[in-house]
Order: structure tokens, then C-alpha cells, then sequence
DNA sequence: CAGCCATCTTGACACTGTCAAGTTCGCCAC
DNA sequence: GTGGCGAACTTGACAGTGTCAAGATGGCTG
């Protein structure tokens, strides 16, 4: 039968599927056989696409984090200037991971970015939701034609990332409702 | 033998060997068997004192967790006021997140913390490091004669805290050394 | 048509968490 | 002391896991 041999995109099936289960059960609770009897193959029909259980679950990341940075760009899209754009991507960010809190030590837990960006550095990386912030936060120094030294943008750009980060942990952490009007706060630790 | 028999505080041994192993080759290598095995104790003698793997788990973090708190308290203990005390604790808390990294997955991963406390809002919840931060920051509204409604005083504590756990997340993930003066960015935050 | 080779399967192994049943031994009532 | 209770520990067993080696399949290229 060519129905078992030869799936036709496999990989992608597995992605899918494996970010299904995640959310299902958790990440703890994915296997690769399970992974693979989902998609109806056998159960190391996965190490034809895969080195590894590790390999696959950088591929899965990497799709959440696609969607991850998509929502972010969504959330820009829709605003008029640089302030409004930098609140919204923050209401995003934390949002997303309120939304789903598994998600948050996926992809951040153990040495995941390190081990994929390699950076030495925040303001040397790649991390796709950080250069947005970078991006936009160089726009609102644009806009409101603020004059700042490379340290003292390094050490804004990091500011705002750490308190947006950080709500988004405490929010996953606890579950708390962000009864904060972003409105006011963010805008004055940026700025 | 009664060496083999009631090891006398074989609870305590597995929760220390367990540290240990974490440390040295984080938690994913961390197996029943192989804390039992290092305890010199066969592979289901755990069950006596744990009912899970995930109970010897969450004793280890309370060990660990306590640790954590111990440090913050000590950070505090040399300070004169609690301005420097605030600023004091915000470091060390960065700082035993730099000095392991492996702790933060840890400690703050999966829902530890909500199936620890089962804490439905931040200011309600009972997280050692949260108390002594909101005893200091108590602290610092009396000595600078500061007054602030509760609502004010929430954000201001929920953005401290996310501040300073999401530089601490930052630099677990990317190994950054926070060359920030923190004598100005932290107060800044917290006034 | 021949055969290459990516794709998939089956068999096997070591390791894991967990349970049931049995063993050992300190301790307490008699 | 002696009996035995019960906590602490052991051994045997089972299902599930990641991974590899060897073989089967079948679309593509010559």
C-alpha cells in the first residue's frame, strides 16, 4: 500500500501533531511513539526526518515561535505610531502566554535560546520578538525626536523586554488577570 | 545488615543526592532509580518516603527554593535602609538565577508554583521572596514618606518583581552579563 | 527495465516509573 | 525475654520510553 510507506509530508505532520499534544498534555506527556502512532507511521519512522526526540521538539518550537512573533506583528500592525505599537506589542506578548501558559517554559525552559542563537550578548541576537522590540523602540526615539547614547537604549531595550517578560512569567506562574492599564505603565518605563 | 535496612534519613539523602544530580546533569537526568542507586538503596525504596517521583521533586524545590530565600534575606541583612535593601535584593536575585541557571526551568517551570500556593491573585499569594519584597517596599514607602493608594502599590510591586524576575529570566536564557547600574534603573522602577 | 536511495517497518535493547508481594528489623506490650 | 506490629526496605514484574540495526518498500533517475 503507498498509504503507509512514503506519507507524503510527514515532517510537517509531526510538528502539527506534536504541537497538538503539547497542548492537549502537556509537553511532558509527548512521545515519540505517540507522535508517531497519531500520524499512523511506525515508531522510529520519525529518525528519517529527526535525529533526535530533541531535534523534533526544536522544530515544534520553532513553529510556535513563528506564531508567537506573528501575533506580535499582528499587534502592530493595526497602530498609528510608535508608542502605540510598542504598548500593543506588549499587551500581546503577555497575552500570548496568558493564553497558553505551557507554551512559556517550552519555549523558554531549559537552554533552549541559548543553544539556538548562541548570542553572547541581548543586543546581538536574533530572537525574531526581540528585534521587533528593537525595531520599533529605534521608530519611538525617531518619532518623539529622543536623543540616547547606545548604552542607555541597550539598557531601555532591556528594561522594557524584562518587564514584559516578567509579567508574562508571573502571569503564567499564577494565573493572575493583569488588571494593569498598560496604557500608562509601559510607555513610562520605555521612555 | 542494618546498613541496608532503615537508613536512617534516607528522606533527607535522596532530597540532597537529588540536588546534587540536578546540578550536575540538570534535571532531565534525573532519575528514581538513579537517585536510589546513588543512595546505595534499591530502585523503589523512594516510594516509601515519596509518593511520586514528582513528590521527591517538589521537596527537592522547597530545598532548592529555600535556598533562594536565604539569599535574598542575607542580601538585605548588611543594608542600612530599605532603598538599598530593595536594591540589594533585586541583584542577588538576579544573581543566583546567573549563578544557576538551571534553577529557573526548575523552580518556575510547568505550574510548580500555582500547585504549590494555588494563588489566585499576586498580592494574596504566599511566596517567600514576594513577602520580603513586599516587606521592603512597605518599608521603603514609610521611610520616604511616601503614600500610596493599594492600587498603586500593587503595580508598583508587580513591576519590581517582573523587572527584576524577567532580568533574571533574560540572563538564564542568554547568559548576558547584566552590565547594568543597578543602583539607578531599580530604584527608578519602584518610586 | 534496473537499480538507487529516501522512506518506512520490525525486532531488539536498555532504561524509566510504578506496583505487588515478600523480607528485615526496631520497638512496644505482655 | 517473647511475640508481633508496622515502618523501611527488597525483589520481581510490567508497560512505556528513546534509540539503533537490519530489512522491506516503492518512487525516481539512468
Amino acid at each position: 500500500m503507498a498509504d503507509n510507506y512514503h506519507h507524503g509530508n510527514l515532517r510537517q505532520a509531526l510538528i502539527d501533531t506534536g504541537i497538538r499534544i503539547i497542548n492537549e498534555k502537556g509537553e511532558d506527556n509527548l512521545s515519540l511513539r505517540g507522535v508517531a502512532a497519531e500520524c499512523g507511521v511506525s515508531r522510529s519512522a520519525p529518525y528519517s526526518h529527526f535525529k533526535d526526540k530533541e531535534e523534533l521538539l526544536e522544530a515544534i518550537k520553532g513553529s510556535v515561535n513563528d506564531k508567537f512573533t506573528d501575533e506580535l506583528k499582528n499587534a502592530c500592525a493595526g497602530t498609528k505610531s510608535a508608542d502605540e505599537a510598542l504598548i500593543a506589542m506588549g499587551r500581546a506578548y503577555i497575552d500570548f502566554f496568558r493564553r497558553n501558559p505551557d507554551y512559556y517554559t517550552f519555549l523558554f525552559g531549559r537552554q533552549n535560546i541559548v543553544a539556538h542563537l548562541a548570542m553572547d550578548k541581548i543586543h546581538e541576537e536574533d530572537y525574531p520578538p526581540f528585534l521587533l522590540l528593537r525595531e520599533m523602540y529605534k521608530k519611538h526615539l525617531k518619532e518623539n525626536n529622543l536623543k540616547k547614547s547606545y548604552k542607555e537604549q541597550e539598557l531601555d531595550l532591556l528594561k522594557t523586554w524584562a518587564v514584559v517578560h516578567g509579567m508574562a512569567s508571573i502571569a503564567c506562574m499564577t494565573g493572575v488577570e493583569t488588571g494593569i492599564d498598560w496604557d500608562d505603565p509601559d510607555n513610562g518605563v520605555v521612555t
